[in-house]
DNA sequence: CTGTATCCACGACGATACTG
DNA sequence: CAGTATCGTCGTGGATACAG
């Protein structure tokens, strides 16, 4: 069992830290999972049918790695086989809207 | 201080991208160059020394990677010894902006 | 269905030495 | 002063196989 552990990217700065946004939006996926949970709760499989080309062990790190930092909450239910669904927080909602800002950012200086 | 940071690009994703802005600002040293542009021109060498633990190496690079996204200037002046001035672009003063949000959001979700 | 285990490739970055 | 060259480290994530 390995240790999905997060390692810090950024330096340590303590006057004006961005790095809980930027570790938690640098992954490969984490974006696109954030989005896809923006229009509702979601299950495992539905999220990886829904991103194109993540494999199941890329998708659940990137959701290890968001539910470690608050980003969205993981409930299981006792049914078999298992089910698993996906929220996003409203930590997480507040952040995807920094995202729509990335994007109006990357629109006007195309 | 860390070891590693390996950023990985975002798939390509057409409609509602956000790769620009994690592209640029996941670099472990991108945002502090920023911010210390932010403050006005300076040159390679206040930049190492105004920004902790960084190797020219590493400046350069970022340095570098910045330009490449037009995120800030680089100005040689034919001195001897060289000088080199990099310069915020309007691009990168508005992303300013946004890490400045990310720091909101940071700090409202403690 | 929802993951984990193992192996491998890749790329950022540190350390050190060196250059115009 | 402002970098580059080279070597090494190690966290990510892809592929595949397997498990509860």
């Amino acid at each position: 069992m390995e240790a999905n552990n997060y390692i810090p990217r950024l330096p340590a700065q303590v006057d004006c830290s961005i790095d809980p946004a930027i570790n938690v939006l640098s992954g490969k996926w984490s974006f696109l999972v954030i989005r896809e949970l923006y229009r509702g709760t979601k299950r495992f499989g539905e999220l990886q049918r829904n991103i194109d080309d993540v494999s199941a062990r890329a998708l659940s790190g990137a959701l290890k790695h968001l539910e470690k930092n608050g980003i969205l909450e993981r409930q299981v239910f006792p049914t078999v086989p298992a089910t698993v669904e996906y929220t996003l927080t409203p930590k997480g909602q507040d952040l995807y809207q920094i995202t729509k800002m990335m994007k109006v950012w990357a629109a006007k200086w195309t």
